[in-house]
Formats: C-alpha cells, sequence, structure tokens
DNA sequence: CGTATCCTTGAACCATGTCAAGCAATGTGG
DNA sequence: CCACATTGCTTGACATGGTTCAAGGATACG
C-alpha cells in the first residue's frame, strides 16, 4: 500500500484485469513499483507523438484520451483508457517512437512500467505473452471495425455508435447519464466530424427523445433506439 | 522442398522474414508443414468473416485482399498481404472469430499453421513471442495512422496516399508500373470512397501527368507530386 | 466469341464542411 | 469572491465535395 496525494494505492488491484492475470504477485511488483505511480490533473500530457519512451503506463484511475494529431493539428481520439487499461505500450513493444499522444480527461493515478521489466517477464512467463498478444490482437480488430465504420457509415450513425461506446466503456449512473465527460469537439474528434456537426445531430437526437442534454452531460433515454441508428451488427 | 502445382516450395525461404527469424529450422519445420502448403487461384477465397478457425497462414507467394464486409455488404479492404505476411493470425490470438475475410488477388502459395503448433512455440520460445508481439504493434500502429488519415483527409489526397502505398508494398517494374492489378472499385474500397469518385480522381491525376493508365495498370510518372498531394507527414 | 465484369461520363442532389457572430459556461488570478 | 479571459456551445447562411443514378462503351476471360 502507497499513499500518492491522500489517496490508497493498491498494486495487487490491478490482477484483477486481464492482462496481468496470470502474474504472481511478486511478479507483479517486479513490473510495477509503487514509487513509479503519480497522480495527474485533468489536462496534463502523458506523453507527446514522436517522443522516444522508456516504457508504458497501466491505468490504476481515472481516464486518458489517446489521440493522434493529424492534419494541421487536428486531433484524432483513437481511444479512451481506464482503470486497468495500459496505454503506450504499442510503441515499447514495436520499438518506434510513440505514434499517438496521451492526455489526463480525469484526475488519474497512472504506474509507470519500464521497458526493461517487462521484457524481461515476457522472456520469463510465456503465459503473460499470450495474455499480451491477446490484448493487442483484440485492439487490432477494434481498429479494424473503426476504420470499416469510420468509412461506410455517416456521421449520424458514427455519432450514435460513439455514444453506445461510451455506455458500454464507462457506463452510466442511476440517472442514465454518461460516467464521462466530453466536449462537443472530442465527440467530432472521435467521429472524424466537425464540431457544429456533432453539436446539430446532438439537438437532433434530443429532439428525437432518444438523449437529453445537461451542459457537458449527456442521458440516454433511448438506447435501442441509438443502437438502431448506429446499426452496430453483431461482432461474435 | 516440395513440388506444388509445378512451383517449388521451400519453407526455410520464409525465415527470411522478419517474425519467423528467430526459429531454428526444426521449429519452422513443426509449425509449418510441407503437406499444409497449398496453391490457391485468383478469386478464391481463404477464409470468411465469422469463421471459427483452427490456425492461420503464412503467404508464400501470391496477393492476398484482406476486408472486411461493412454496410450492405460493402467491402472495406484493410491491407493486401503478400510473400512472408501472415493472414488471420489475429482471431487465433484473441480468441475469436476471424473479423476480415481474405480472398486470393494473385495466385498466391498459401502455407497452413494449425493453433496449437503455434501456442506451443509461444510457449517454448520467447524471442518468437516478442518478435509476433512486434509484428502486431506495428499493424495496430498502422491501423491507428490509417483511421486518422480516413477520417481527415479529403478523397484526393487518400487517393494519392494509397497509390503511394501499394508502390511501398509492391514496388514497381522498370516502367513504373505498380505490381499490382487492382480494380477502381477494390481502390475505391480501401479509400472509403464511391467507385466513380475514384474513376474522376484517377483521370485528374493522369490530366496532371502524375499517373499514366493502362487497363488496369497504374504507370507512376511523378512520386514525390503524388506524395506531396498525400502530404504524408513523417511517421519516424 | 460471347458474356460478365469493369470503366467512364453526365447530371442532379444532398450530407457535411466552413465561416461568422453571439452567447454561455468554465476557470483563473487578483 | 468577483471580474475577466478563455474555452466551449449554438445557430444561420452558404459553399462544395462527394454520392447516387443512369446509360453506354470497353475490357477481360472462360
Amino acid at each position: 500500500m502507497d499513499n500518492i496525494n491522500n489517496t490508497l494505492i493498491n498494486i495487487s488491484n490491478l490482477k484483477q484485469y486481464s492482462v496481468f492475470k496470470s502474474l504472481t504477485n511478486s511478479e507483479l511488483e517486479e513490473l510495477i513499483q509503487e514509487n513509479n505511480c503519480n497522480s495527474y490533473k485533468k489536462g496534463q500530457i502523458i506523453y507527446h507523438e514522436g517522443n522516444r519512451v522508456k516504457g508504458f503506463y497501466c491505468v490504476y484511475s481515472g481516464i486518458i484520451k489517446i489521440f493522434k494529431t493529424g492534419i494541421e493539428g487536428k486531433e484524432q481520439i483513437i481511444r479512451f483508457a481506464k482503470a486497468g487499461d495500459i496505454i503506450g505500450y504499442r510503441s515499447v513493444l514495436s520499438g518506434e517512437n510513440v505514434c499517438t499522444s496521451a492526455k489526463v480527461n480525469e484526475d488519474a493515478l497512472l504506474c509507470f512500467i519500464k521497458s526493461d521489466a517487462l521484457f524481461s517477464l515476457l522472456r520469463k512467463n510465456p503465459q503473460f505473452a499470450i495474455d499480451l498478444l491477446k490484448l493487442v490482437s483484440n485492439e487490432l480488430g477494434e481498429a479494424n471495425v473503426f476504420i470499416t465504420e469510420i468509412a461506410q457509415k455517416s456521421v449520424k450513425e458514427r455519432l450514435a455508435e460513439t455514444i453506445i461506446y461510451l455506455k458500454d466503456s464507462f457506463g452510466i449512473d442511476k440517472e442514465n447519464y454518461l460516467n464521462i465527460i466530453i466536449t462537443r469537439e472530442e465527440l467530432a474528434n472521435i467521429i472524424g466530424t466537425a464540431t457544429e456537426s456533432v453539436i446539430r445531430l446532438l439537438s437532433d437526437f434530443k429532439n428525437e427523445k432518444l438523449i437529453e442534454i445537461k451542459g457537458r452531460k449527456i442521458k440516454l433515454l433511448n438506447i435501442g433506439a441509438l443502437q438502431k441508428i448506429a446499426s452496430i451488427y453483431d461482432r461474435s
């Protein structure tokens, strides 16, 4: 147990998440040292596209936005990471400079994992290597779905889909509000459209009684209809 | 050495490619058995989206198109695989049904690799697991670039980029013709646009003396200008 | 050598982007 | 805690890139 900014952190909690589940406590402690865990405030940059990195991070709590910087600095959000997710590991594995940036979206506790520690564990524990392969493969599968949808669906369909994705990733509270605060511009940067288009479509959804909006909080009124608009097909 | 349809196949040739480079000859032979290698004709389906699979393939020769079936059956091409590439491995690793289809674009020799053989080798040879992690991570990085470009660039920019991508993947002959035959519709299905748009833009490029077209063969006249249109940024 | 597939072009339409301008909310520093 | 600055939100008007439909011609392949 360690105490960072009045927040308790217990590294073995991370074992509940899949990629670390085959590790013994001592392997996990070898990988993640408590003094490598730090708190980060909203808006902070964790790493920046193009940087060379010496390791990656595991999210203990909070939400991190992962994005690429595209044409004329426009950000393209690739995904949001939450507790149990690892970020920046792709570049460590591929040996390239980091190809995305990571920014804190909601105050977070992150644990740093050195490349050396990762590779030494991969050599010692083949099941961990297989679990990690599975994680990367899943992410690649999702990226392929994303490519297809951004290429073929309309902005309206993608917005509905994104709302469903946010619900599935972060859940909703008792009042059906999404458990993530996100600006209109960020929604646009997931979908690949203009902020104004998102605003217009959100207010269409509001008029159609699919959602309700209170500032930056989105309340889901008709999830079935949103799914239908998104025309999410079975990914089994 | 084996002889399939008058074509010599030598499995140890595959060792020149990165993902198999750390394997001994006996490990490679354990993974890929000669009698599991077969020839496939243009148009044949290797595997179909949604199928459950018992292994994956290594491309010995030829070109394979990997695509997802999206809205109303429209295909979204994810990538083309060529000699030395492996296909279908993502689903084997993630344990899901296969999330893409694979179709022969140019007559091919493929070697089948059973899931069991893969996992047993992963457990025995950690360096191979690391090499495979690197391969998947690279592909994920490319997918992220693809997402950003399809979301942010115009159809014209993406067409120029795709032509450059095809050049980099398959090369050009002495006359500067691309070493891959591809229909207008397939180009559209990479880019995520309509066939008619590709046709119009190709003839723009022709008028601007950037390319020349002879049926389905594309001759590159001004690679620099194409790269500039694609506004490919440095991915170092 | 005929049939299926692919290519091309024109015309009309519309979904989405862009620009501009004002308002609202949020955050910061004195 | 207020005032100011910054950032985010909204709406309207307009421009346009790209899609769709239709119809005819060209090409490839068994």
